[in-house]
DNA sequence: GGTTGTCTACCGACTAGTTGGTCTGGAGTC
DNA sequence: GACTCCAGACCAACTAGTCGGTAGACAACC
């Protein structure tokens, strides 16, 4: 099913989108970073639409799966969302994947393709349903306090989260200045 | 200098990178809503980054200007945060201008041209100068609190405008669930 | 008061290159 | 021999950008 030309055309996709977003990137882009013919791409991804849906599709997976995987190896509320901050603050300086790729799609958003528009909003529903998870159960146990609800307060760690990114990214990939930025929406959880 | 038609391209081209992004809208998307050839848009603007650039210094300049209306008109330094605020929500409410193309570019900022991305950075430098400027001195007068200094205060504040933008646009432009995200970062300071 | 020259504003037709996508066909495998 | 995987050649449509040329405004000159 997932053959090696499959994953790597679906890796140079992601890296490509993460850089560029959707519209600046083009099957020989592709091509020539997987060393492949473009005819292969379309062979396992019809359009490009396909390929995008596809990418976003397994972002949504890991995502998921990296939630899971820190509630799992990770019981303190408080340590959890420092967790999910902390991913994509070594992220952006690891210069490995410095954006989310949803957070960009979701900019572009009037320009995608209805099946992108639909999968950017799936992503973004699942990423707040896990953190509300997490900081309902916060709120539940008393290690975590907000005038607002659990989703809410998900929503507006999230923002933060992209604001931040922004910010690094427009100051050239500054780890620190993400940090910064999102320390308040933290502390106003963890107290 | 600014003729009618030079002006119409360049509402035209800043309502098409506000939808669309840099990448995604060309001369024949701005040609065919101006109702001129694509040459006449060669002839104002010899390139398309220096048709961007051209958009972006004027939104630099129409920040710049609003900012500072806000500033003669607002005395209280709680107000013009709000003011701030209040102005993106509006144009969410509106979907006048529903995002703002500085961060919707640097979303981008790895594919632009570089004097585009130029631009960019001098928005982000001059509107974080300017809040800054409203926070440093509700500050001292004890109109606002924060534990961080006004630099840092007002990189929280447009970091999250900047994130409820992007959830309010995935949300197919609620400008309620804008208003909600920001609160926070308003309070914060607001006390 | 014509004539000439120069300027800006604009256009239709063009270019070279790129876009996503299709077609035919070959190599390897079960 | 059917199937998966892949490449090369190809396509129509589109991209930014260039070309020569036109229409009008303004001025200078004789």
């Amino acid at each position: 099913m997932a053959t090696d030309t499959y994953t790597r055309i679906l890796d140079s996709a992601q890296s490509l989108i993460v850089t560029r977003g959707y519209n600046a990137f083009s099957y020989a882009d592709i091509a020539a970073a997987v060393g492949v013919g473009k005819a292969t791409i379309h062979h396992h991804f019809p359009g490009k639409a396909d390929l995008a849906v596809a990418v976003i599709a397994r972002y949504r997976q890991a995502t998921v799966d990296g939630m899971g995987a820190i509630a799992a190896r990770v019981t303190q509320a408080d340590m959890r969302l420092r967790a999910y901050v902390g991913f994509w603050e070594q992220c952006i300086r690891d210069d490995n994947a410095p954006f989310c790729i949803a957070a960009l799609l979701a900019s572009e958003l009037p320009s995608l393709p209805p099946e992108v528009v639909e999968q950017v909003k799936a992503h973004f529903d699942e990423l707040i349903d896990r953190l509300a998870g997490f900081i309902d159960e916060g709120l539940r146990s008393g290690a975590l306090k907000s005038p607002d609800n659990a989703e809410t307060s998900a929503r507006v760690l999230v923002a933060s989260v992209h604001g931040a990114m922004l910010a690094a990214r427009v100051a050239g990939g500054d780890a620190a200045l993400f940090s910064r930025i999102t320390q308040p929406a933290l502390q106003r959880l963890t107290g």
